[in-house]
DNA sequence: GCTTGCATTAGAGTCAACTCTATAGTTTAC
DNA sequence: GTAAACTATAGAGTTGACTCTAATGCAAGC
């Protein structure tokens, strides 16, 4: 498939593809080159950027993913860095989520504050 | 007390709070200025910029923050809003946590898969 | 009174991650 | 066969959130 197929299928920019691809997040495995010089995606680059979109989506940053999905690609990772990397990935986001509990937590005073503010007919500033 | 004590106390640089203060996120209720032109800080603005640092962790823009902290203070935002922005940002963190679990589910994944090569002493490429 | 350290400002620089522009070649539909 | 739509590149521009610099002034300890 060609690319805007490809931004299509994945929900990305066709320009956002092309810098992926320049930030080294694409290999030969997911796009080669027509004689025409246009890029031709495999169905495995689809795949591959529905992973990167969800791993950065939770706050990996491009250069992280780039070297753990590299290290996992040519194996020059070992499989104890890659164990430790999954797990650390792992703790961080266990604590994200410990964060985002206190967040809603402190949503939901608020909510009770407002809507008791509403419930009261002469509620005034401050 | 002054910026450098709010900075240890906040974990924040002393330029982060001066930006922050320059974004609109404090207001005379937490800095005012001495004689000699130093901020004054309150210790309301702790606790603002304590705020401030949770929801800006789970993904709120300053921007975002600045116009809902100014609605809350100066009662420009109506009760109705204040509480249809907290219910969609609960909802929108709720939405985060599952694709925090999805990941989750992920690294598990990938966690036995290296394990699983760990413990195979053929373990090869590819 | 002098040094060291903290305070002020305006504005420049940085970084990640896009996002867009200009220019040019290729493909497709009619 | 030509216009519209798609592809390519290099490189410039944008945005958000800092982060730092330079020049200068105030303060506290000795």
């Amino acid at each position: 498939m060609k690319i805007q197929e490809l931004a299509e299928r994945t929900g990305l920019s066709v320009h956002t593809i092309r810098y992926y691809e320049k930030e080294g997040l694409l290999d030969e495995r997911h796009v080669r080159r027509d004689t025409n010089n246009y890029r031709h995606y495999f169905d495995e680059a689809i795949e591959r950027l529905k992973l990167v979109k969800r791993f950065q989506s939770v706050g990996c940053s491009l250069t992280e993913l780039k070297q753990i999905l590299q290290g996992l690609d040519t194996n020059t990772t070992t499989t104890q860095q890659g164990i430790d990397w999954v797990l650390s990935k792992m703790k961080e986001i266990e604590r994200k989520k410990e964060e985002y509990d206190q967040v809603l937590a402190t949503l939901n005073k608020m909510l009770d504050y407002k809507i008791a503010r509403q419930d009261d007919p002469g509620n005034k500033h401050r």
